[in-house]
RNA sequence: GGGUCGGUCGGGCAGGUGGUGAGCCCAAGGGUCUGUAAAACCCUCGUCUUCGACUGUGGCGGUUCGAUUCCGCCCCGGCCCA
């Protein structure tokens, strides 16, 4: 029987126990062993008003600190995120206007709603560094955050090093002095101890913790402690969790198509959420359910030890793909989404003009105009949208991969089928893909 | 600013110094087997009005019967120099 403490002081051990701690700095452990509540950030970066599923790795890393009390503190980078972190791609960055960013911002807080509590003592806060950055003059930078690194320093990070031979203009290298003043900010103004961020975030996390310290701010609650004797250097820290490889090696976060999988309903409709957690390959199910789902590790390990037992019944994707759709869009949404891929891959066809009409919304249907059908199978859903080309769908028809209202379909100039109860096309392309056609009046 | 190397299918490459670029690897999709998994095997993978036609080697223009190849200008990226 495995279990964690409630509180801040379990929160490490639970966090390994899921794979998901990299490393912390000193005294991060001491200091949630005092159980006294702590607030932590993590920076979104507020380019798009769209989250996809790779954001849920730092939304449950705010969520896990949530649930052992701790404050989350989202930090939207409207400052930062013109500037360009080095440590991931160095793709142009393009300046946003303040409209678009907040709007933006309001917009991922809109989703971070559906995962963390914004109320009460230990609710959620989002803030934008623009509001601290963007009236911060060079003179102040250079004199308040500037002063405090040497170059060495600077240019021992790792991020800074892998970017040395492959060009670095300054304004990227500038960036871990931005995300330090930005920890500094929060440090002094709101009392956030801790950042938290992926493994490639350490060097900047870090150096926030170096200018905190030489800077010699102190939050009432440190300076307490500092009479107590504690070290002033534990008075900020760090936590990474660490980048999220798929065991089967697949690229995390990516639909079959290639296309992100979003955490906006609008962007990627709850059914084809939850069809992706629930294709999940078996070697990943034991790494996911620990990620992205708060459930226990009895659950999990009893998940586990059923897969060993009966695969076939995928019990642990159907668990994981439920609760994890349950948390985005909501118990009814998935409840639903979860009954409808239940219908939809039954091995016989769907007559039902009622189901048909459910199923349509659910997974967001095409239309045929009342004269397209005539054209043929492969014109037809092409210009429907089903398939990218009249030559994609010429390809999936030859390959013996569509079936239309339980016929197969082999030859694209067919015409298309009778619709059900004159409206409905049933369409089934290759194993996975379901989709359903509505004759327009 | 000067020099230099590069820009070819989603990614990575090959080739090509005037005579038809769709060649390879990866990724991806379909089929068979299974479990809406993986592996394995087979097939497909620029577009279209598909027994054929058209586009396509960063962009624009030039030379030419004909340019991916030669010339000019421009854009983007790496490196070196200033």
């Amino acid at each position: 029987m495995t279990s964690f403490a409630a509180g801040p002081s379990g929160l490490l051990d639970e966090l390994r126990w899921r794979g998901m701690f990299h490393a912390a700095s000193d005294g991060l452990e001491a200091r949630l062993a005092t159980d006294r509540p702590i607030s932590g950030y993590i920076g979104f970066d507020p380019s798009a008003p769209w989250l996809h599923i790779g954001h849920l790795v730092p939304i449950f890393g705010l969520l896990h600190l949530q649930r052992h009390g701790g404050r989350p503190v989202a930090l939207v980078g409207g400052g930062t995120g013109m500037i360009g972190d080095p440590s991931g791609r160095s793709s142009e960055r393009n300046l946003l206007d303040a409209e678009t960013l907040s709007t933006n911002a309001l917009a991922i807080r809109a989703s971070l709603e559906r995962f963390l509590d914004f109320e009460g003592p230990t609710g959620a806060v989002m803030v934008n560094n623009l509001d601290w950055l963007g009236p911060m003059t060079m003179i102040e930078f250079l004199r308040d955050v500037g002063k405090h690194f040497t170059i060495p320093y600077m240019l021992a990070k790792d991020s800074v090093q892998a970017r040395l031979d492959k060009g670095l203009s300054y304004t990227e290298f500038s960036y871990m002095l931005l995300q330090s003043a930005d920890f500094e900010h929060l440090y002094r103004t709101l009392g956030v101890e801790l950042q938290m961020g992926g493994a490639d975030q350490w060097g900047n996390i870090t150096a926030g913790l170096e200018l905190i310290r030489r800077s010699g701010v102190r939050t009432a609650d440190a300076a307490t402690r500092a009479v107590s004797g504690s070290k002033a250097s534990d008075a900020a820290f760090a936590l990474a969790y660490p980048l999220l490889l798929s065991p089967s090696g697949t690229k995390f976060g990516k639909s079959a198509e290639g296309d992100s999988v979003w955490l906006d309903p609008a962007r990627t409709s709850p059914f084809a959420f939850y069809q992706h957690w629930l294709n999940t390959d078996d070697r990943d199910i034991g790494v996911y359910l620990r990620w992205f789902t708060t459930i226990s590790p009895d659950e999990i390990e009893g998940l586990e030890a059923e897969m060993a037992s009966d695969p076939g019944a995928r019990t642990a994707q159907r668990t994981l793909a439920l609760d994890i759709t349950a948390r985005t869009h909501g118990a009814d949404l998935a409840r639903q989404v979860a009954e409808d891929s239940v219908a939809l891959f039954a091995p016989q066809s769907i007559r039902d003009p009622e189901l048909l009409q459910r199923l349509w919304a659910s997974v967001d249907g095409f239309h045929v105009a009342g004269d397209g059908a005539a054209s043929g199978v492969a014109a037809t859903l092409a210009a429907a949208g089903v398939f990218a080309s009249n030559g994609e769908a010429r390809r999936m028809i030859q390959n013996g991969g569509l079936t239309i209202n339980g016929e197969p379909i082999r030859d694209p100039a067919a015409p298309m089928p009778d619709p059900i109860a004159g409206a409905w096309w049933e369409v089934r392309i290759g194993k996975r893909r379901r989709e359903i056609g509505r004759l327009a009046p």
